[in-house]
DNA sequence: CCGGCATATCGACGATCGTCGATATAGCTG
DNA sequence: CAGCTATATCGACGATCGTCGATATGCCGG
């Protein structure tokens, strides 16, 4: 299984329950092991909680590039992982390339992790 | 980096502020990292839901081989995953092996994603 | 002690991943 | 227009993953 199979960006707020609250069916399972398999790398993660944090809460790749110590196309290639998992928005401003967390995105992974 | 390199179980309870509160230093990211990609696979949110819906909250590998549709020995390597990263518990009495979900471990990983 | 069952481990396979250097694209500056 | 800079895409590589069938282990009933 590909990372994002076919479709760009998905849409995770829209689903189910908790998955302990009742069995997953295959295509749910499906959707959120591919919402969790975008986040399960730590560059990535990096990305997110550098994205958050830096000031006005988004950062092009050159902001990014350098403190997380991988090269510019690797970089690059794990903001797009991001961006086709609906984590992170992207917009172009002139010559740079400006991420942002998408509001919710994180939350909705949450919530389905979530026993309570 | 392989699913859980040399240590069994994870702790994952014991971490850090949410991701975006805060930039994820590289091992908090390698551990949280760690944590989703033992998550991050269609068959074995299916066992963790399996399980946490089986009667008595376990079930054992015989319940679980079939509505899977997965062979024995690929369910048996899909939940010693989810056991190495402190997700299920094993308890084996007799002939067969109960799986049990570790209270608190999917909340725990959960916490950390939240943005709130 | 033997046969049968439940489970785990092993070894292999094809598929996917993370990374890089090289290159293409696109926008700015002069 | 020419050159620079920021970013994306491409093609390749070694490493890891998910799956299986075959086999080992361990337990129970006779």
């Amino acid at each position: 299984m590909p990372l994002a199979e076919l479709l760009p960006v998905i849409d995770v707020t829209a689903c189910c329950a908790p998955l302990t609250r009742e069995p997953l069916d295959q295509n749910n399972a499906a959707d959120l092991a591919r919402s969790l398999k975008a986040l399960a790398d730590p560059a990535r993660l990096r990305l997110i909680s550098m994205v958050a944090a830096h000031e006005g809460a988004e950062a092009c790749v050159c902001d990014l590039t350098e403190p997380l110590g991988l090269s510019q196309p690797t970089v690059s290639h794990h903001l797009k992982v991001l961006v086709d998992a609906g984590m992170l928005t992207r917009s172009k401003r002139g010559t740079w390339a400006y991420y942002r967390l998408v509001p919710g995105a994180l939350d909705s992974v949450a919530r389905l992790l979530v026993t309570a």
